[in-house]
DNA sequence: TAGATTGTTAATCGATTAACAATC
DNA sequence: TAGATTGTTAATCGATTAACAATC
């Protein structure tokens, strides 16, 4: 997909916490905002909010403001939420399960299909709305079969270098990744992270040094 | 805690993925490694690298390259993982269970010793090795008998909104945040988040403009 | 010693902030 | 219109990369 302009690393990783204002400012039912009152909302500053929405054009006017509805509806449309993602779990541990039945995330597009995991136990069993538990071993077949556009590793980093290759063999486009390794994928392949202990390795720091 | 040097915060965030290097390294029984090559296993330039681990000095030597049991306990330490963190989570729900649970956490010295949850089914029930799950009522008196250091909140966004004060006032130093909210709180209270669905949105963003 | 590799300075690149003319 | 506020350029700040002399 083209971009109209580039948009910068920095910009984008902010644009899911302007969607998340822009939402809340939506429900209270505000219908434009400076960028000096969204500045103060945020604690950040009105420039680099002018800076930023400005790659989009249109939703701000001289005098007013801009549009809240109209830009969360665009930044939605940037971020890639007016679609729909098919999306299943590796793993039905506490954080596979927590991912799998998560309506906040289904609201968005992110349609949880199925949960895999290696423990008969869990076989068959259900999550959430009705979001089924397969064995690992089914997951080959189950991509050939199925479309995928994400999936979230939420096992083992051992396990999960040995689930990495099926999931690119069987044409997963993205891999949204729980466990404590990075991958080695093909650069059409795309890995979105969360690593919670170096976060918490980050919080650590800021106690040890503040 | 006075800094040796100040240490830029793009640095910092870059420090636990060395430290997890290092300690694969260190499994491997690798003495010591050569920032070209450091940087050929985790994808960074050597100079970034170099830059980096010149700011605590002294586990470099020309010719040679770095010390990995040395560096990794340097970094380690810089991290505050030599000692000990009272850890409680808030909400005993699946991620709040996982967290708690989690044996890797408390390996590096977050302990964690009480979940607090307002669901009475889940009163005396037992997470990971044995740690309990409170009322959340019980949270303000708890903080009166007990030092605590973490406490990372799993909970929806307005009952996180209203824990949070009573973590302030109980003299909790600092709040690992699992809701998809900002908080406020005094300046010397600290607050780490995960959100998980800005993660997500970066994700779908990359899916979208690749 | 000779070769390898760091420590560190300088150059480049990118991101943020400030400022103000344009304009609603 | 006058006032408010954006869009955008220029200035600043910070982070990354390149280069190479120092040195193990």
């Amino acid at each position: 997909m083209q971009d109209r302009k580039l948009i910068s690393k920095a910009v984008i990783n902010r644009l899911p916490r302007y969607y998340r204002y822009l939402g809340l400012l939506k429900d209270q039912g505000v219908e434009h905002i400076s960028s000096g009152d969204f500045s103060r909302m945020m604690k950040v500053t009105a420039s680099q909010i002018r800076q930023d929405l400005n790659h989009f054009g249109g939703f701000g006017q001289q005098g007013y403001g801009y549009n809240v509805d109209k830009l969360y509806e665009e930044i939605g449309k940037i971020l890639g939420l007016d679609r729909v993602y098919h999306t299943i779990v590796i793993g039905a541990g506490r954080i596979g399960q927590a991912i799998g039945s998560y309506e906040g995330f289904s609201n968005r597009g992110f349609r949880m299909e199925a949960l895999f995991d290696r423990d008969p136990a869990k076989h068959g069993d259900e999550v959430g709305s009705g979001i089924k538990i397969y064995p690992l071993s089914y997951l080959k077949e189950y991509l050939k079969t199925h479309k995928v556009d994400i999936a979230a590793v939420a096992i083992p980093s051992e396990a999960a270098n040995a689930v990495v290759p099926i999931l690119v063999e069987g044409g997963v486009e993205a891999i949204w990744n729980f466990a404590h390794t990075d991958f080695d994928v093909p650069d059409n392949v795309i890995v979105q992270s969360v690593h919670l202990s170096e976060s918490l390795m980050q919080l650590s720091y800021k106690i040890v040094h503040h």
